[in-house]
DNA sequence: GGCCTTGAGTTACACGTGTAAACTATTCGT
DNA sequence: ACGAATAGTTTACACGTGTAACTCAAGGCC
C-alpha cells in the first residue's frame, strides 16, 4: 500500500491529516494510551499509518520521554569467542526486551573504553555493560560519576553499589584438578598467566586447594606462569615435560594454553591421554575438534550474557537498591578425550 | 570540577546562564561554529561546560539535525569468528569516523532480520550494513524501500544500485587446488556443501578450472557435498578415504569440514601430510593450532569489514551515484604444514 | 559624514514526539 | 431533571538542540 516516494519523512501530523483526526490520538493508538480510542477511530489511523508507510522517529520519542531504550556494550573485542557468546546472551536478552545494543570494542585498551563511555553519555543510553579490558577501575568510576546504570561482567570491584557477574574461577581450578587426581594423577602440573591477575590467582587457588584437600603436596617447581597465548601454553609444557620426574598431567589456564601444551606433547612424543593428561578452561568452540578433544572448565558464557543484561534492564527501570552486588556463576567440567588414568 | 550531584540533565542553558551568554553561543563553542566566537568568550563557556559536566544531549542534536551518527549491522552471529573479524573491522572505521555501530544479530533467521531493520528505521540509523542469513533478499529491498543507505557484505543481489563487498571464492577454490596440483597430487578430493549456494558454488568452480586448466579430469565421484559442520567434514573425508583409489589431497569448503577430515584421516590411520593433504577455506583462529596447522585460504576479514564501512560512509555523506556496485577482495592462501608432496 | 562590510552575539523557531489539561458529548446516580 | 462522572478527542506545550535571521558596534571607503 506504500505510495510515497517522497525523501521527506512521514510525520505524525500526516498520519493525523489523512485520517481526519489530531496528532495526538494517532499517539494514543501507536502507544496504546495513555487515552483510549474508539475501535472506529483506531481503524482509520490504522489505515493512514499503512497508506503513509508511516514510521515512529525513535529520536523525537527519545528526546521527549528523556530516555532512550539503548545499552552500551562495552566489551574488548568479540573476536574472542568468549566476549562473542557473551555477547550473543547480551544482545538476545536486548532484543527480548525491546533495547537496542551499541557494540564497543575498548581493543584492551583503558583510553578507548574512557571515550567510549564519553559517547555513550551523549547518546543517552539506558545502562551500560561493560567488559573491563584493564585492571583499571576508572571507566567504573566515570559511569557512576554520569549516572549511567552499570554492570560489570567478568570481574568485580567490590563495591556494594555496582552489580557484577563473574565466573566462579576458584571453583574451575578446582574441580579440574579434583578430575586428574580422581583418575589417579599425583603430580600435576599447572600452567598459568603471570599471578596478579584475578582470574589466574583464582584459578591456582582452586588448584592448590584441590591438591591439599587430598594429600597431595603443592609443588612449586610444577607451577608454570608465563604469557597466554599458544607458544606460551607450548613453552610452559616444555619446560614441565622436561621436569625430573615429568608430570603426568596439566591444568592450562586457557584452552589456547592447553592446546599448546598438546602440541609440547606430540613434540616430545608424548601420547594423550596415555602419557600425559591435559585440561584447559574456557571451552572455546574448538576444544572439541582437537586430537583428541580437549577436557575443559565451562564458564556459562551466554548465560552470564543474559543475566547480564537483564541485571542492567532490571535496575534500569525499578529504582530499588540492589541486594547482592555480585552474581557468582557456577562453571562446569567438559570431559573429553584429553584426559585419562594416569600411567 | 564537577559539583553538580543533582540527577537532572545539565543543558546547554545551564551552561549560557553560569557563563553568561546566550545559548546560541554555547553551540557555537561546542559544534565550532557556525558562528565565530571570540577566545574570551569561548574560556568562559568552557569553563562553565567544565564546572557543570555538561555534556551534549545527542538525541536532540539528531532530532534537530535531522540525522544520526548510527550505523546498524545485521549480522548472523558474531559467535562465527569470520563474521566477528567483520565487524571488528566495521566498528574500527565507524568510530574512527564518529559513528556509533548498533549490533544486530539475525540468528540466520530471515525474520529477525527484517524486524531489525524495522528498529533501525524508526531509530532513523544514517546507514545499515547487512550480512545476509538467508538466500532471501527481501531485506534488501525493505531496507531500499525505507530510503536506508546500504552495503551488502558477502553476498552480491546483482543489483546496480546496490554497492556489496565480496571475496574472490572462485579464485580461492583455484588457488587452493593449484596448489595441490603443484604438489604432485592427481587425485583431489573435494568437500563441499550441498551445491546451489553462492559460495560453495564459486568454490567448487573455482576448483574444477583449476583442474581442467592442468589437463587434469574433472571427477564427479571425488566430489562428496555434505553440510557444513565438523561432522559433515568428517563423514564426507571418510567416504573419499574409502575411495578405490583414494585421493591424496582434499580441498573443503571450509576449515571446519576441513578439521572434521583431519580428524577422519586420523581415524583411518592416515599421517598429514605424509599420506593424505588437505586444505581448508576461511583461515579461522583455530587453524593455526591443529596438528598439523591447516593450510586455508584466507578471505580479508578485517578489510572487508573496514571497506564496507567506508564504502557505506561515503555513500552516506556524498549523494554521488555509485560507480562499482560490488567489490570483489582478493584471497590468499595461507600455506602451514597439512599439505606436502604427493606420495 | 554617509554607506557598506564585517565580526560577535542574540533572538526565535523548528525538528517529531508524549502527555497534561481542556473540552465535549454521553451516561449515570439520585 | 440536573449535576457528576466518564470516555473520546483535541489543544498546547515541553523535551534540548542547530541555525537562519536579526541586532549592534566598529571599522573601512569614498
Amino acid at each position: 500500500m506504500k505510495v510515497s516516494v517522497t525523501s521527506k519523512q512521514v510525520t505524525r501530523d500526516d498520519v493525523a491529516k489523512l485520517a481526519g483526526v489530531s496528532s495526538a490520538t494517532v499517539s494514543h493508538v501507536v502507544n496504546n494510551g495513555p487515552r483510549n480510542v474508539s475501535p472506529e477511530t483506531r481503524a482509520k489511523v490504522l489505515q493512514a499509518i499503512r497508506e503513509l508507510g508511516y514510521k515512529p522517529n525513535a529520536v523525537a520519542r527519545n528526546l521527549r520521554r528523556q530516555r532512550t531504550s539503548t545499552l552500551g556494550l562495552i566489551i574488548p573485542d568479540t573476536f574472542n569467542p568468549y566476549f562473542a557468546e557473551v555477547a550473543r546472551g547480551i544482545e538476545a536478552v536486548a532484543f527480548e526486551n525491546g533495547y537496542i545494543v551499541v557494540l564497543c570494542h575498548s581493543h584492551y585498551n583503558l583510553e578507548r573504553e574512557i571515550r567510549y563511555i564519553d559517547v555513550l553519555s551523549e547518546e543517552r543510553v539506558a545502562g551500560v555493560i561493560w567488559v573491563p579490558a584493564t585492571y583499571d577501575d576508572m571507566p567504573a568510576k566515570r559511569l557512576l560519576e554520569y549516572q549511567i546504570p552499570l554492570v560489570i561482567l567478568d570481574r568485580s570491584i567490590g563495591r556494594r553499589d555496582v552489580l557484577s557477574v563473574v565466573a566462579d574461577n576458584f571453583r574451575g581450578g578446582y574441580i579440574a584438578t579434583e578430575h586428574l587426581i580422581s583418575l589417579g594423577h599425583r603430580r600435576i602440573g599447572c600452567i598459568t598467566r603471570p599471578v596478579g591477575l584475578d582470574h589466574s590467582n583464582e584459578r591456582i587457588r582452586g588448584y592448590q586447594a584441590a591438591l591439599s584437600d587430598h594429600n597431595l603436596p603443592v609443588d612449586e617447581s610444577l607451577l608454570v606462569s608465563g604469557g597466554y597465548k599458544f607458544e606460551d601454553g607450548r613453552r610452559a609444557a616444555m619446560e614441565l615435560i622436561d621436569c625430573q620426574p615429568p608430570p603426568t598431567a596439566l591444568f592450562a589456564y586457557n584452552d589456547i594454553m592447553a592446546i599448546g601444551a598438546m602440541h609440547a606433547a606430540k613434540e616430545r612424543g608424548l601420547r594423550i591421554p596415555e602419557h600425559l593428561s591435559i585440561v584447559g578452561f574456557d571451552d572455546i568452540p574448538g576444544a572439541a575438534f582437537t586430537f583428541p578433544p580437549l577436557t575443559s572448565v565451562c564458564q556459562p558464557k551466554l548465560e552470564m550474557g543474559r543475566l547480564s543484561a537483564e541485571l542492567l534492564i532490571d535496575s534500569i527501570s525499578s529504582q530499588t537498591k540492589i541486594e547482592e552486588a555480585q552474581v557468582k556463576m557456577d562453571v562446569r567440567l567438559v570431559v573429553r578425550q584429553s584426559t585419562g588414568v594416569a600411567p
